[in-house]
Formats: structure tokens, C-alpha cells, sequence
DNA sequence: CAAGGCTTCAATCATTTGATTGAATGGGGA
DNA sequence: TCCCCATTCAATCAAATGATTGAAGCCTTG
């Protein structure tokens, strides 16, 4: 996913600015209704523009939906939670921030999630849709995976699991902290550092921890 | 859950056959379309009923889907993966059970995983069906509740992490399958085990295997 | 056989919905 | 000033859609 579709977000020129408050209208309407209740006059409406407008800036309702997916993939891949505080192992820090952004999705972002969730249903059968949440889910994958060699490599994560297996096992946690109650996340993010972490890190971690009580 | 609705998959009479017979039109429409494409229409028309045969069936739109949340509320707690081979470990046994349930699931039920989307994604905005998702949800966190507590006082599963924190991360792992490719369960289950064994039953287990392999 | 009620269906209704049309509006350039 | 063209809108269309109606079918019971 490159970046040539920020402009998606930072419209310049009015017919830009058009554009995008219909996309923002169409996914308000989405998050509200899901695609069962989406309807152009509601998108249009809500907008504040006439119908036939919309049909001026996008030729039919596939098409805006397909403009819809563009820009949510577009904040998707800008979106984060507050970066959290240098631990001195970069590899836990990405780590940490993965489950920031989690949080920050389920707590601030809902209507994103519920949002994505949708696209991700409908993609099942509309490939328009499914190249763009493929795009998506491989960007996150890719990510993912970079922090992985990354915390191998640092000596931060474990080395007794195969980094493709370490890489299943974060996709699978990640991904099903939607099915979790939120307020358990942090029992999550602890339980999974502590499995990947390697000891060596985790006394230094705990040790750290001890200086800071220390000086409180 | 209860099991007084069992009388929904296993219709006696006439009329319980051909509203099952509809409930399965209305299931493998949205399977297809999702709730956005679920039409009365096709629904009648692909259980070879005509439309006002349905509304004498369910009154509204509204009453079959709720029909056919708590039809697949049913056939929810009853599908299940193949038996697991017993281990000697009975917490070990339930575990690779839930993991066969989610391998069925994504590799013979992949439409009722889709149906399931669905619905929970309609229950954000459907109190009756939330109501059934819910239920579903509740069931499946206490089943595995049960496994985790059973595992622990057998002396399967380690002893270090908190019963509800060992639950939330078997919920999110396995929950988060759905966003892990199919093919890579197994790295997911074995990991798993690894993770949540006590050292002496892989041990043991490993023992086991060797055995086996000296007889071949 | 007749009565009564449960079940089915073709036809129809009122509304919703995606899309189009043709006229008006307004700003920029010659 | 006048023209051009991108933009906007009220009005309208044809098809789709959830639901209803009244007649007909069929089975059970007396």
C-alpha cells in the first residue's frame, strides 16, 4: 500500500472537499445502518446535498462504495492509538503500540471497526471491495512481521519459535481481541508479553520496574 | 442455553418442515447476499413456497430473521469437528476439540461462519438478535471457562497465570483464528499447547510420541 | 357427505429506491 | 459584457420490495 491516496483524506479544492463529505456521510450512514441501510438519498442527505449531486460525483452506489473502501483503507493505515513510552527494546515498543492502537480502535474508533467489519463481509462478494481489504489485512501482516524479525534479531522476543509461527500466534491475539471484553485487553498485552518475551529482557524489564518504585 | 429449542433443527410435523425448510432458504440467502440482499421473495421462492405462505409462517421480514437467529443459536452448540484421540489429558482433549470445532467450522461450515458475521454485526443493531448472539457468545466463553478451570486442578495446564487470564487469551487466539489463513491452524495449535502445558505433561507427551514411533 | 378451519396461492397495493432528465445557477476567461 | 462549462437541483421514472387480500384447496371430524 503506497501513499499516494492521502489525498483521499487532506482534500484540497472544493470538489475534493465535496467528495470526501459525501465518503464521511456514507460511512456514517454504514456505521449506523450497516450496508442493509445504506441508501443513497440517506448518504445524500446527510450530506446535505441533492441526489442527483451525488450521482455527479459518483456514477452509482457501487462506485461510491468502492470510494468508500479507498478512503477507509487510506485512514486506516494513519490511524494510531498515543505511541507508548521508550522501554529501550524497539521491538517490545512496536509491540506495545499494536496493542495501543488496538485499544485506541475499540475505545475511540468503534464506528471504524464496525465500519471494517462491514467492508470485510462485503468483500466476500464484491472483489472491488476484497482488493481493498486484502490490502489492508496484508499491510497489517507485513507490519506484523517486520517487528517479529525485528525482535529475533534484538534478542527481545524469543527464539525457540519460528518467526512464521511467532507471526500466526500475534495475528490470531490481535485479531480476536474483538471478541473479547475490553476491559481485559491489558490482561492480554501482559499475558502476551510475557509469553515473548525472552527472560533475559524480562529481568531487565522487572529490574527497571524496581529502580522507578525506588525512586517514587 | 437450555436445549428446549432443539426441536428446531428436528421438525416432527409438517409445519415444522416447512418452516425449517424456509429458515434454510433465509440462511443460504444470506450466506450469499448477506442481510442486505435478503429478500422475502427469494427466500419463498428458493424453499418453493410463495410469499404469502411465508408471512402465514413468520408475519413479518422481521420475524423470520429473528427465526432464524435462534435456528442458528441451535445448530450453533450442536456442530462440532471430529473427536480429538484421547491424550490421557481430559483438559488437553477439550482444548484440541475447540480447535478441531474452529478447523470444522472454517473448513466445512464456512457459510455458517459467514451467517454468524452477519448476525453479530446485525446485533449491533437489533436488540433480539443481539440477544441471541449474546447467548451464543456466553456459551462458548463458559464451556471454555470450564476447560481452563478443569486444566489447571488435573495439573494439564500451568498453574502461573490466573484462570481468566488463561481464558481470555484461549478466547482471543481462537477467536482470532478468522483472521489467520486456514492453513496455518495447526502452527496456531500447537503453539497454543506449548504455551499453556505444564512442562511435565509435554514431557510425558513427548514420551508418548516417541513410543509410538519405536513401534513403527 | 357436509362443515369448518388450516394452508396455499395469484394478484395487487403502497412505498421505497437507484438512477435520470432538463432546466437553473454561478464563476472564470475572452 | 457575454459565453461557456462545471455544478446543482426539483421533478420524475421504472423497477424492486414488504405486505395484504380474497378466493381456492385440502384434510379432519361428525
Amino acid at each position: 500500500m503506497d501513499e499516494w491516496y492521502l489525498h483521499l483524506l487532506h482534500p484540497q479544492d472544493d470538489q475534493g472537499k465535496r467528495r470526501t463529505a459525501l465518503l464521511q456521510a456514507a460511512f456514517d450512514v454504514i456505521a449506523e445502518s450497516g450496508f442493509e441501510g445504506l441508501r443513497t438519498r440517506s448518504v445524500a442527505q446527510r450530506a446535505g446535498i441533492n441526489i442527483a449531486t451525488l450521482h455527479y460525483y459518483f456514477a452509482s452506489k457501487q462506485d461510491l462504495i468502492e470510494g468508500l473502501a479507498l478512503f477507509i483503507g487510506a485512514k486506516f493505515v494513519t490511524l494510531h492509538g498515543p505511541a507508548p513510552k521508550p522501554s529501550g527494546f524497539p521491538a517490545l515498543d512496536r509491540l506495545r503500540q499494536e496493542f495501543s492502537d488496538v485499544r485506541y480502535y475499540l475505545q475511540r474508533q468503534p464506528k471504524m471497526l464496525l465500519v471494517i467489519q462491514e467492508f470485510t463481509l462485503r468483500g466476500k462478494r464484491d472483489p472491488e471491495v476484497q482488493k481493498v481489504v486484502n490490502q489492508m489485512n496484508y499491510y497489517w501482516r507485513q507490519s506484523i512481521g517486520k517487528m517479529v524479525a525485528q525482535g529475533v534479531r534484538e534478542g527481545t522476543f524469543r527464539d525457540d519459535i519460528a518467526p512464521p509461527e511467532m507471526l500466526n500466534m500475534l495475528m490470531s491475539i490481535l485479531g480476536g481481541t474483538a471478541v473479547v471484553p475490553h476491559d481485559q485487553l491489558g490482561s492480554i498485552e501482559r499475558n502476551t508479553e510475557a509469553w515473548i518475551l525472552t527472560e533475559k529482557v524480562k529481568k531487565r524489564l522487572k529490574k527497571q520496574k524496581g529502580a522507578k518504585r525506588e525512586r517514587a
